[in-house]
RNA sequence: GGACGGGUGGGUGAGUGGCUAAAACCAGCAGACUGUAAAUCUGCCGCUCCUUGCGGGCUACGGAGGUUCGAAUCCUCCCCCGUCCA
């Protein structure tokens, strides 16, 4: 048996720790999987993020498609001999692209047509071709393409973009079953329906019907307000089936994530640890440091006190700042493995709480601390 | 001693009569970043006042004078710097 899901334990929140094992391991959930586009988490080593204990990896079809091609990285061996990550991968179908490059695409009900953000060429994604190359990539979780609107956007647009979604989801799970290998790779279904939640409601129930391995939550955190994102991830995770895994896709800030987990979502990716660390933004259990700023200029602290990383165990405010304001490429090596580190740490935390059942007493003090 | 070239805001460097508190870039200061077109982007960046505004005042393009309604821009002298000739 390739893959598996099961429910540990159970917060009155509705938080769920569980364990989804998959052929590369097992991961932990909730669990916050840092996202690596083009098969690499900017500025990390696979062996920097063994040792951070990451669990999962994001990675792009869309990005590995164009570079250096999905048929290269199957001549290679796959996504994880290729970049050697022996522990899970996801990859994403695309369908952000559709939503971030949004003026060089154009999206039909058969799939979209792209311009290459690298040359300009026209390339054409449907939910089959994203499969197919997703199959080609071989991460142990892949997404069925779907359409990422803006919120808030008007209903038509919203019912428009989810029914094709939807659709979307349906072919992908037909050519999964002609083409795939359910032992070797899990296919999610997405739920979309912008910020309606009449949409969302039958949207994720249509998609349940369907019966995916797991579920998506996507087009959340692109525009509208935390309390609307709760409030649609929430009448979303209230639909699926408890068997399955939850995946809300592109979230978030540390001081949400105990939301959404709150609400049972099991599974998180987001870019900002990593981006944030490379402009100079960094997490801590105290809140947000800008490095760059002046006032550490001759701070000999460690950036965090509290936290027992290998870049605060070892390095002073003032040199981090350094490295930063100076351009060096250390600088984006230690704060990326700086945020990642908050953010895994943090999610080991709410896991323990889940497990004893403290959740609540984490939240009040996360809440003291971070706002 | 002579001939050219040049001295602009923290730096480099545009500007050769008004639209110039003065381009652009860098540095500096601050902010943003949510399924990565992001080692990116945005704002501020002479001083000062206030009713914080496409607001007022002051100072500013080596120095001092001058021409002009108006000068970083034109003229005179002076002081520096560079190159070349003696």
């Amino acid at each position: 048996m390739g893959f598996q899901f099961e429910v540990l334990a159970t917060d009155p929140s509705g938080a769920r720790l569980g364990r989804l094992t998959t052929p590369h391991g097992v991961i932990e959930t909730p669990a916050f999987m840092p996202v690596g586009t083009a098969a690499t988490v900017k500025g990390q080593t696979q062996q920097d993020l063994e040792d951070l204990g990451v669990q999962i990896l994001l990675a792009n079809t869309y990005h590995l498609y164009l570079r250096p091609g999905h048929a290269l990285v199957r001549e290679m061996g796959g996504l994880h001999d290729f970049m050697s990550w022996p522990r899970p991968i996801l990859t994403d179908s695309g369908g952000f692209q559709i939503f971030s490059l949004s003026d060089l695409r154009k999206v039909g009900d058969d799939g979209v047509r792209f311009r290459s953000h690298l040359d300009g060429s026209e390339h054409f994604l449907s939910p089959e071709r994203a499969l197919e190359i997703e199959i080609a990539l071989g991460a142990d979780i892949i997404m069925a393409l779907d359409e990422c609107i803006e919120a808030p956007a008007p209903e038509s647009r919203a019912r428009e973009a989810a029914a094709r979604t939807l659709d979307w989801a349906r072919r992908s799970r037909d050519y999964f079953a002609r083409h795939g290998d359910a032992e070797r790779q899990m296919l999610f279904g997405i739920v979309q329906g912008g910020t309606h939640a009449q949409l969302r409601r039958g949207n994720a129930d249509a998609l349940v019907g369907l019966d995916f391995r797991g579920y998506a939550i996507g087009g959340l955190a692109v525009g509208e307000s935390h309390a609307v994102t709760c409030e649609m991830a929430e009448v979303v995770t209230s639909r699926l089936p408890a068997d399955r895994p939850r995946y809300l896709m592109g979230v978030g800030k540390p001081e949400q994530i105990l939301d959404y987990v709150r609400l049972g979502v099991d599974m998180m990716d987001c870019v900002l640890p990593t981006r944030s660390a490379r402009h100079g933004c960094l997490f801590t259990t105290k809140g947000r440091v800008l490095i760059r700023n002046a006032r550490y200029a001759s701070d000999p602290r460690p950036l965090d006190e509290d936290c027992s990383c290998a870049v605060c165990r070892r390095y002073s405010r003032a040199y981090l700042r350094h490295l930063y304001t100076t351009g060096e490429f250390l600088a984006t090596i230690l704060n990326t493995h700086h945020n990642l580190y908050f953010y895994l740490d943090m999610m080991r935390q709410i896991r323990e709480a889940i497990r004893f059942g403290t959740l609540e007493r984490f939240r009040s003090d996360l809440q003291a601390r971070l706002t």
